[in-house]
DNA sequence: TATGAATGAGAGTTCATTCAT
DNA sequence: GATGAATGAACTCTCATTCAT
């Protein structure tokens, strides 16, 4: 992003600590939480475990950092695609869209992440969870107000709650991620949006 | 159920089975596989733990025990809730309401459910979780066929893949279930199916 | 002590904690509590590591049990030398024997109560120290009454503070305690106690 | 001390190390030595770890080096205070006193020479210990000396060993240290050394 | 047959020490 | 010469599992 500005030995720093998540992230990904020990990453990152642990101060902090920071660039994304767009209908397009996208650039967090927004992920730590769902829950509510706004500028039919709209929505993107997710090729990630919003709004669209 | 003919040894120790069964249940799924101990789960139940591998040869056959044997009750209630009902609609409605009222009833196995048919189900062991996502499948392919009756016989309109509507018509009542889960009194489960069908069918029931 | 209504197993395990404390008490007198490793003392007494973990919580609870059980030895038999005998001067002998007579049979374990009871003992945890010392100071205080009744009965001369006596006939008991751990043969704790008495005494007593 | 012949830059160098040393001191007489890291020291000390170990060849030597510099000094400012004075009472006057300035001047790092001498010295590594034993034991018998030589100018009562009587003396200063540093208000070290020579004295002086 | 004491592999974590820069 | 990042042996502690009683 920025300039150029760290030094050679931050910017060794940090590609250690982006190895290391990396590595990390992949592990916990396809063997969860428990099942994947320091000693593991280390190896695996090729590091001594004692150099883990100058980068994150303990198994958990290393979880978190890897959660929260996932977190922090899906949300923003995520938010910035909702502000893109004049038209309602527009906005749940791009939702949809980067939403899709951005997962399928980062399948193996993925699954972190739904553990920890969804799943029965048992807070690793308590608390950790719920800063990520706070921001989940802005997601959800930024999504909740474009459906009113769409529904009494009278773009949408008021078939249901905004709130429950919103998160319909959201389910409904996440059910087609996970088929990707299976099956790659069998069951693409749909380029189209609308294919989608149809099962949401083929009945919410108000025809003109 | 079966017959009768289980002698009293038999049943004295089909009740203990259950008994064990119940309290790693409720073990599991507020404290999750990882941070329940065998000994724990001996002693809630009032056995001793030579007693609990008597009847699981391991922590791992005692967790997919659970797991199968629950998912096996909700398949089967589901399945049948898919029977009843001469039109496509009414077998929908049954789907919701009995998926609803089954899982609001066990709700410490629905998080141990859930996770293993979606979120972080890091396979406690790789084969597990493959035996109930076929039966989840069935379930899945059951309501896609329904769909797909409905829109044959023009009582729904094709907008979408039958398939991608039946995961669609699941996900949103787990969505719901998410949410009654999370705040029992503020997000009830609705009582009539069509809170949620609606989300989906507005616009797919063709207005006779 | 008390009879024999201890079941076979009760006599097991107490035998068993025994032999595990005896070790670690050999063990931390000879090498200090953070050079003994609890796999050390496990190897040592022949258990399984596990098997000392079931016997105390962890290092400090087994090294606390070593302290406060001794300790608890060690003044109540002080506390009953010192009120046995009629006269004060008895009762300092009693004192200066017993201790000799207690210390010397426990060697090992004297060296672990001379770090906590005064030497630079870094708190293993703080407040386990705090118990001990208590039961020190008392017994400190035991002896400086009998020196203040001495005095006040005539039998003893004023010339110090009973409390700085106290202290006094304590820390000369000691230092020949001291002297016999260094070269048992060559310094033997002397047989009379008014060898060390003396030191204090033969200025301190009034001659009839 | 020696001639004037040090360069800038080996007055440097040891102006380096007398800085490490006195941090070391401080933070081994708070904490123990098993609760100080080489890298505590060396961030408190602002140096670079590296440059500690440049300095002291491991923790061991570090710790070595405090102990037996500190114990020369310590020993020759007693050593010389035993040889001022003309009476045998007097030099006795002179040890009691001067231990006592010394001490209190040097509190962080009587904690260490304490457990060296007496208590709970581990022998950090042993032979660390016999040096200054050695040392110590000189003191003992200097005093030693002076009290054979009382004893047989008449001066002193002959009441005991004239070893014995040493020990006894310097135990007995040890015990009024002991009670200051522990509550320096409530139990200052006495300004007249008579307070503790009686203890031993009262009966020992010969009245003229 | 049911029991639960005993086991020990393996987890997370620390810290004395080294050595390339 | 000074630095401090990197190392990995060793520590404390847990818990799934076994087997003699």
């Amino acid at each position: 992003m920025g300039g150029g500005k760290l030094s050679r030995r931050e910017r060794e720093k940090l590609r250690q600590r982006q190895d290391m998540l990396a590595v990390a992230i992949e592990l916990f990904s396809n063997n969860g939480y428990h099942n994947v020990s320091m000693h593991k990453i280390a190896q695996e990152a090729e590091f001594a475990i004692g150099t883990l642990y100058k980068f994150f101060k303990n198994k958990e902090d290393l979880y978190r950092s890897i959660i929260t920071e996932q977190a922090d660039i899906f949300h923003e994304t995520l938010t910035r695609a909702l502000e893109e767009g004049n038209e309602e209908i527009d906005k749940l397009r791009n939702y949809v869209q980067v939403k899709g996208a951005v997962f399928m650039d980062n399948v193996s967090v993925i699954r972190l992440y739904f553990a920890e927004t969804r799943g029965a992920s048992f807070n690793i730590k308590a608390g950790l969870t719920k800063e990520i769902r706070e921001d989940y829950e802005g997601i959800i509510q930024q999504l909740a107000q474009i459906f009113e706004a769409g529904i009494q500028k009278k773009r949408f039919q008021h078939i249901a709650d905004p709130y429950h709209l919103a998160l319909s929505l959201d389910s409904l993107s996440n059910t087609f991620l996970y088929l990707w997710l299976e099956a790659p090729k069998q069951h693409p990630y749909p380029d189209d949006p609308d294919t989608i919003l149809n099962i949401l709004c083929k009945g919410l669209v108000v025809e003109p």
